[in-house]
DNA sequence: CATCTATCTGAACGTTGTCAAGATAATCTT
DNA sequence: AAGATTATCTTGACAACGTTCAGATAGATG
């Protein structure tokens, strides 16, 4: 039978968890803050029980890697935007980092989050061997956008640009 | 009693507690890594009740904020001991940028409780004045080491390049 | 001395991450 | 078709956490 899960029913079983749980994820983050983002407001928010998510994610730091890695997707795909839209290799550089600031003061809390678990799983040895790390997925971004590593002086200071304003 | 520790005067009840919690909470930085970093754990490698650093501290936060400073402090130390052992400005500021490493690369658990707390002391607007942040505590180190306004470039390189060899 | 104030303890409340057992639904087997 | 299997979700529990509050204790002050 084909299950209508539609959000007026509950059905025992929902009908996909983790792509819920990551979207529940967001709306916290952008309603309440990091702080407020925990496995059970997570699960709570999803309307579903604080074990739940356990089915679907090894960890509560699971849950997060994948908000994350959501958002480095879309910081990707902005950058990759960007990129497209300069002509010559030097402007698609300036945009690029533009494109970088401007998502990190849009989405603060989510950027939180990336830098966070891109913290952690270096920090703990736990994940080893993810290794996309975030930050060099981006970097990769712009070295494909353009960039020799020859220019590594201009990349690294559009990088750090786009951080120093996002940060303080 | 119990507790006779290092040779130090004890003005007050049971000694001077806000020192010893900063120096329990660093032992335990070190020893457990920053994730075992609890306000109840400090306490009680300080050993005292959960409650009694609430005297001396108004938050947990609070609490990493001095141990967080302490970490300050100690990376100004080295950032000025390295600046004063070159002899003009260019070497001056390379020098700052490997004490800088250095310092993330020798004491990791330290430094993230010191870029986590200057992270929520600006994503979240409790504390909105203090306004050290760190990282322009050092910055202005650097530019006090010699670098005019007009070298940001060179200065937020050193900057940016002992921040990517600390963090990947 | 009595008193006041700062400091510490003990117990408690609500919340969190996590796990083990049982319930339920979708899928596979025959 | 029905029965067995597997994936999913719930209930209930556990320890640990941050925090608060009513008392205990000791140094300082009058």
């Amino acid at each position: 039978m084909a299950h209508a899960h539609e959000a007026s029913d509950r059905p025992y079983h929902h009908g996909d968890l983790s792509r819920a749980l990551v979207q529940a994820g967001r709306r916290i983050l952008e309603n309440e803050g990091p702080a407020a983002l925990s496995l059970r407001a997570v699960a709570r928010e999803a309307g579903v029980s604080p074990a739940a998510p356990y089915h679907h994610f090894k960890d509560k730091c699971d849950l997060m890697n994948a908000v994350s890695t959501e958002g480095w997707m879309e910081l990707g795909a902005a950058v990759a935007k960007a990129r497209s839209q300069a002509p010559d290799g030097r402007a698609a550089m300036t945009n690029i980092g533009v494109a970088y600031v401007c998502f990190a003061r849009d989405n603060p809390a989510l950027y939180r989050i990336m830098y966070d678990s891109a913290c952690d799983r270096e920090t703990m040895g736990d994940h080893p061997k993810e290794a996309d790390s975030g930050w060099r997925h981006v970097r990769e971004a712009l070295i494909d956008a353009g960039a020799d590593p020859a220019d590594e002086r201009e990349l690294e200071l559009a990088t750090i640009g786009a951080w120093c304003a996002a940060h303080g």
